[in-house]
RNA sequence: GCUCGAGUGGCGGAAUUGGUAGACGCGCUGGAUUCAAAAUCCAGUUCUUUCGGGAGUGUGGGUUCGAUUCCCACCUCGAGUACCA
């Protein structure tokens, strides 16, 4: 009997559907493992052959994991909302639900195709109302704690407006405590109900804030810091200017130093830590007060480099500062209101694009130095960042590369501070062990020294105090767009009110625009009957509102990553109505244990996910600091493009041979119309587009010889392979062992569908193993198999077990190859050997593996088989390699079929020319030899 | 600029973490089978050679009996970040 693939394949994927063989319970007597994928965001185009490459690292772990006893936990669902949806809607006019619906679809066939052992009983989509809840939710509680720097966790607000009413605000630090006044008990009491609201939201973990954001004109929204790449939006590469709007904030920087702590406590990839340790940017330094002189006004800066302040030669404030236009004196006003007005004109990406350009303004008012009193002059200019420490710095140009250039600039005086070192051509920014210099009393101490001596003084004289300071900023949260979880907030005199639990889900409206509405309201807007009717049906059903003056419901959305910040805890009890994820549930499947996903989310989900969980944390709605315990990116497959050349001068096509020096235009062919030899098939080529429908091909050897180059596979570049067009062809199974096969998982690699040919012969080969007669019955013995055929086993077991857990499944396919050939050599049709090779192989090529298990004579799902266990005892068969200890290490291949005793095996390592050369001379005191393990020669 | 990561045949990539470099697959060459093709099977495939060998894991040094692996410097490529005081 032949190999048929599609039969196959069909067969068990049903098999599988109607057997529920995959589903999770909540309870079990196995230990739990959590497996979780990034969930996609379903998109139009569908999957290609690179998506699917971390879901089947994932499957072959959750299935491995299933043959090793585990109670397995495996879904997988859809990150439904977004931004794609909702501009073919602006362009089409199709509701992104609809479009939504559709490109899930079409996933799932995807998907199902490929044999995943996904639990899709627990199937989750963020644009759910069932699901959107819980994130709605999360907000509200969010909204309702604010963060104890005392207790270091959230904490309930009304705790906060307990502690104010008795104590006022002394107490409770706020990370945010350069801005909020200082109040007391009494002044607590003496605020109307509006400016205590007001005052709250100095401390809500998510809070209403006028800030600075990042504008897309052209998409309509704000952008958070992550969604920026190079200046423009992630998503279009449009121009992003900074603006000031209220908006919704999350009050990340509150959990900086534990998002920077816990990265201790989980295994995550290096490259992804690291990354989010530089986002968080934790800088050790010290807030510094200088006074204006002649006026009462001071202003704090932060600096890493206290020690430095002796060389103070001008103060900067960032052009936003908000004493710029306190402070300038009126003959400097013009020049600096010209000045103020150009920077904010500049885009993010202007201002990116000249760093080296120095400008600036003198602002006419002097700073006084806290030791000296010396008279500083203050400077604005735009290498201050309004948004970082406090929007002012300290300019020390002997220290400082751009306090350096601007002083040159400007030609401001460069005191040298430090012992013997030059600075005539550049600022010295080295810490070190430099000596300072020039310092008063810093004179002659070394850098950690001043800087501990320097702080002692300053925090002394309340000049300044010790302050760490983090890069990270506060997330902003809402978005000016229709496709989005709305934000479940209503106002009352202008304050922000939370929609109870009970009340959600807020439910998204149907609008008849998804564009912003005349008044440069976001789409929502769109939908006022939808707002009153929530506000008076619903929400407040017993409140008297003063339709004047309050505007009912709140119009942003929340952005992509609010519903991906938290999915993971919903797949643990998918289906409950009543909370995000049941008691029970929670505590018995804690947290994930393996999640595989793309590093590009480093930043952004990565990031967000963990602070949410810890909120939640900190709440007690769930046990865990940190949702996931490993992390593994898989790396990007990419598409090898194929180029035509278009002649310039004859507008004909040359061969890739032909071009020389000619100047020709490439332009990409779709890959399908090219073989392995690179040849094109001309005649698809010209029915593929009507402007070749003419063309002229310059052949060499009467073929057109393509170009190729290995670029991102995309729909633009015309070289994106469809996993169905595979599956089709070769099968689910060698798509699988394929994809693994092609590299480390962590890598990036280029798709070369020739290479197939090997797995698919593998899988043949498999199957001929077996030997399936006319009644689709294995030829199989239930003898004793050979020593041989034991060895090739249990080789393999070792190795592909070791190579499961180290996540290194592409030489497992190779170990599978070897076996394969192996057997068939030595005619192995043993049950004893076959059967556990079958399970093996189960997790990686699943379907075939099914289908010889059942020809084997079993009726149960091969996925619930116990992983075969490696003994050791058919591997010390004929040779054995013995590591020797002695001043390093040694090892050596003894052939172990000569049935050597200690004494033969010491003798032999012992005359061995490189044990002689290690002695080099030497007496050994005594040959440790253990059979199987090492050999120890101790000197 | 700063912070990571990687450089091994024609190609994707192995190498038990310091012990016979190039497993496995693709491709290529030759052969068997076939009227022929596909499919399948067998042999070969780092380079060089006067057939004894010699060289060889980006380059140059170092440690070691022994280095693709560890250390130092450099070169190239990739990723992240970008006036963060």
């Amino acid at each position: 009997m032949k190999y048929f693939h599609n039969e196959i394949e069909k067969k068990w994927q049903k098999f599988w559907a109607e057997n529920q063989t995959f589903k999770a319970e909540n309870n079990s007597d196995k230990p739990k493992y959590y497996v979780l994928d990034m969930f996609p965001y379903p998109s139009g185009a569908g999957l290609h052959v690179g998506h699917p490459l971390g879901y089947i690292a994932s499957d072959i772990y959750a299935r491995y994991k299933r043959h090793k006893g585990f109670n397995v936990l495996h879904p997988q669902g859809y990150d439904s909302f977004g931004l794609p949806a909702e501009q073919y809607a602006i362009q089409t006019g199709q509701h992104p639900a609809k479009t939504t619906e559709a490109n899930i679809k079409t996933y799932r066939k995807q998907l199902d195709r490929i044999g995943f052992s996904f639990d899709w009983s627990r199937e989750l989509r963020t644009s759910n109302p069932d699901f959107y809840k819980y994130t709605q939710w999360i907000f509200t509680e969010l909204f309702n704690s604010y963060y104890c720097n005392i207790d270091d966790k959230a904490l309930p607000i009304t705790e906060l407006i307990e502690e104010l009413e008795k104590n006022g605000n002394a107490k409770v630090n706020s990370p945010c405590d350069n801005k909020t006044p200082q109040i007391t008990a009494k002044d607590w009491h003496n605020f109307s109900e509006k400016e205590k609201q007001a005052f709250l939201l100095n401390y809500r973990l998510t809070f209403l804030s006028d800030t600075t954001v990042n504008w897309c004109a052209e998409l309509g929204t704000v952008l958070a810091n992550d969604e920026i790449v190079n200046g423009v939006s992630e998503r279009g590469g449009f121009p992003v200017v900074q603006k000031k709007m209220k908006q919704w904030s999350m009050r990340i920087t509150a959990y900086a130093q534990r998002l920077l702590d816990d990265l201790q406590d989980i295994d995550w990839p290096q490259p992804i830590k690291d990354i989010q340790t530089n986002w968080i940017g934790r800088s050790e330094g010290a807030m510094v007060s200088f006074k204006i002189k002649n006026t009462k006004n001071s202003f704090k800066v932060f600096t890493t480099r206290p020690d430095t302040i002796f060389g103070v030669s001008f103060m900067t404030l960032a052009p936003e500062h908000e004493l710029v236009e306190k402070i300038t004196t009126p003959e400097q006003k013009d020049a600096v209101n010209t000045y103020v007005k150009a920077t904010a004109k500049r885009t993010e990406r202007e201002r990116m694009s000249d760093v080296k350009t120095v400008s600036g303004c003198f602002t006419g008012a002097y700073a006084e130095h806290p030791f000296t009193k010396e008279p500083i002059p203050i400077y604005i200019g735009d290498y201050v960042l309004a948004s970082y420490g406090t929007g002012a710095v300290m300019a020390v140009p002997c220290g400082d590369q751009r306090d350096y250039d601007f002083a040159k600039h400007f030609d401001l005086p460069i005191p040298n501070i430090f012992k013997d070192v030059d600075i005539s051509e550049s600022a010295f920014e080295d810490k070190g062990n430099t000596i300072i210099d020039n310092s008063d009393f810093l004179t002659g101490l070394p850098y950690k020294k001043a800087f501990k001596t320097i702080i002692y003084e300053m925090e002394k004289q309340h000049i300044g105090y010790k302050k760490i300071n983090y890069r990270l900023r506060d997330a902003v949260f809402s978005r000016q767009r229709y496709w989005g979880e709305p934000i479940p907030v209503f106002y009352k005199d202008g304050m922000p009110q939370i929609i109870a639990k009970e009340n959600l889900p807020l439910i998204l409206p149907e609008v008849e625009k998804y564009l912003p509405t005349e008044d440069g309201k976001p789409p929502l807007g769109n939908a006022t009957n939808w707002a009153w009717d929530t506000i008076k049906n619903k929400v407040v059903a017993n409140e008297l509102i003063d339709n004047t003056t309050v505007f009912p419901l709140e119009l942003n959305t929340m952005p992509g990553w609010a519903g991906s910040s938290w999915y993971f805890n919903r797949y643990m009890d998918a289906h409950n109505s009543t909370d995000f994820a049941g008691k029970e549930a929670l505590d018995y499947w804690q947290d994930v244990d393996l999640y595989i996903g793309g590093s590009e989310h480093g930043t952004g989900h990565l990031l967000y996910s963990r602070f949410w969980q810890k909120f939640l944390f900190d709440r007690g709605y769930v046990s865990k600091k940190e949702y996931a315990k490993k992390l593994i990116n898989q790396g990007m497959i990419l598409g090898e493009s194929a180029f035509v050349y278009r002649d310039l001068e004859t507008n004909k096509f040359l061969s890739k041979g032909l071009i020389k020096d000619k100047k020709v235009q490439a332009i990409h062919a779709d890959v399908s119309f090219v073989n392995i030899a690179n040849e094109l098939d001309i005649e698809a080529f010209k029915n593929w587009r009507n402007d070749f429908k003419n063309a002229e091909f310059i052949l060499e050897n009467d073929k057109y010889i393509v170009g190729r180059e290995v670029e991102k596979m995309s729909k633009s570049k015309y070289n994106v392979v469809n996993p169905d067009d595979i599956c089709e062809q070769y099968g689910a199974d060698a798509l699988r062992l394929f994809e693994m096969f092609l590299g480390p998982l962590e890598q990036s690699k280029p798709w070369k569908t020739a290479g197939i040919s090997g797995v698919y012969s593998f899988l043949k080969k498999l199957w001929k193993l077996y030997q399936i007669d006319e009644n689709g019955k294995a030829t199989i013995s239930n003898n004793e198999p050979s020593k041989e055929s034991l060895k090739t086993l249990h080789k393999t077991i070792k190795k592909v077990d070791a190579d499961i857990t180290n996540f290194s499944f592409n030489t497992s396919v190779s170990s599978f190859m070897i076996a394969v050939n192996e057997l068939t050599q030595q005619k192995c049709n043993d049950r004893a050997v076959l059967e556990p090779l079958l399970v093996l192989i189960s997790p990686y090529a699943p379907h075939i593996a099914e289908e010889l298990w059942s020809k084997l004579g079993h009726t149960e799902s091969i996925a619930t088989a116990p992983y075969p266990v490696f003994e050791a005892k058919y591997l010390v068969e004929s040779t054995k390699t013995y590591p020797i200890s002695f001043n390093g290490k040694m090892r050596f291949t003894l052939d172990l079929s000569l049935d050597l005793n200690k004494e033969e095996i010491e003798k032999i390592v012992m005359t061995d020319e490189r044990t002689q050369k290690q002695l080099a001379g030497r007496e050994p005191k005594k040959v440790i030899v253990v059979p199987g393990k090492i050999v120890n020669i101790v000197g």
